[in-house]
DNA sequence: TAATATACGGAGGATCCCTCCGTTTTGCAA
DNA sequence: TTGCAAAACGGAGGGATCCTCCGTATATTA
């Protein structure tokens, strides 16, 4: 029988956090250049890190993967705020979308290798689903209600519209047609329905 | 320069095709035994010939997942003039189906490595669609004039349907599912709509 | 049957996966 | 500050896999 006299945990170390982050950051960089096969022994090598560190903060390639996945996901969740100081509200929609672009980009290389492990991965695919719904629609509406945009915008159909500018496309040259596309878009958003 | 007096090739070697043949066996079984991830060496044990067989035969892991789709594809196509030779039409058409749902689940399996190479795979993809197309159109027309199944069937309509039977489920306990469900249908098709 | 194009088989070097453990670093308390 | 223990690091190394290369065996043709 053990005591706990001291429940409170230890600061994690900040080497550990820092470490966890390159490895992620150096991982996406690996998908993007390499493919989705890259070695995990690159992955640790582009990070600066050991085998072994890779191996303790991943278990699996699964792990690393699905890492890098909702990283994107809260990347893009953090970005409304940040845009909607810096920004006017319609200019932080369009920014937005291009990040959406950048999402998209990464999604389509590692998604087939997303839904291996199945069972929680549902999990995972519902709460990103729930993360871009909100960010999208908190642009929405400020952008509204700052006059930007017209009045008759879902942001489910902005969503879907852009899903479908991203996915609909052959595979080379996506990138680019998208973010004409989005431009596009955004110039019929401005038309206001007054 | 050369001449090419005797443009005639010469009649491939019979163990060549046979190995081939062999080695496409045991890359499906060892697909939906293993998974998708059987070592090649495993296909060329299991095939009962040297791994150096294996690579000159199929000098990527990709190329031998793409010899068996198209070879699952051809089955299927195939299936049609012999199963309208030994059975009445409308029981071809239901024996058809489930080879169908044969088909459907070694695709499940092989499908996230099928489009990594992008490019020709579209090819593959358009040529599979067509000929799994005139295969059940062929079928459904047959059993029709032969008045085992009602008139207003399209065969597009029917290959939607048991497209969706066999997706839209869950991962386990599906392939049965997928049956009672080809079943209930074909009955369905047997009312005649007179 | 002889000649030769074709196919076979597997050894071996390179790479990758993953574990294990001695060493180093960091956070916390004295 | 200093000392200590928890936490993290790094990489050697065994096992598995990939893929090439080349000497040997076999089918086809004449």
């Amino acid at each position: 029988m053990k005591r706990k006299p001291a429940p409170q945990a230890r600061k994690p170390r900040a080497d550990g956090a820092r470490n966890r982050q390159l490895l992620i950051d150096a991982a996406k960089a690996g998908f993007t250049d390499v493919g989705l096969n890259v070695s995990l022994e690159e992955i640790a090598r582009r990070a600066g890190v050991g085998i072994g560190t890779f191996y303790r903060h991943f278990p699996t390639r699964e792990a690393v993967v699905e890492a890098v996945y909702r990283h994107e996901v809260e990347q893009l969740a953090e970005a409304v705020p940040q845009l909607l100081q810096t920004s006017p509200a319609g200019e932080a929609l369009h920014k937005w979308m291009h990040l959406f672009v950048d999402y998209i980009a990464t999604k389509r290389i590692i998604a087939p290798s997303l839904g291996t492990a199945a069972g929680r991965s549902s999990n995972l695919h519902a709460s990103s689903v729930e993360l871009i719904t909100n960010a999208i629609s908190t642009l929405v509406k400020r952008a509204i209600a700052s006059g930007d945009v017209r009045k008759d915008i879902d942001p489910s159909d902005l969503l879907r519209a852009m899903v479908g500018v991203s996915y609909g496309n052959p595979d080379t040259g996506w990138e680019a047609s998208a973010r004409r596309l989005i431009d596009l878009l955004m110039d019929g958003l401005r038309r206001k329905s007054r």
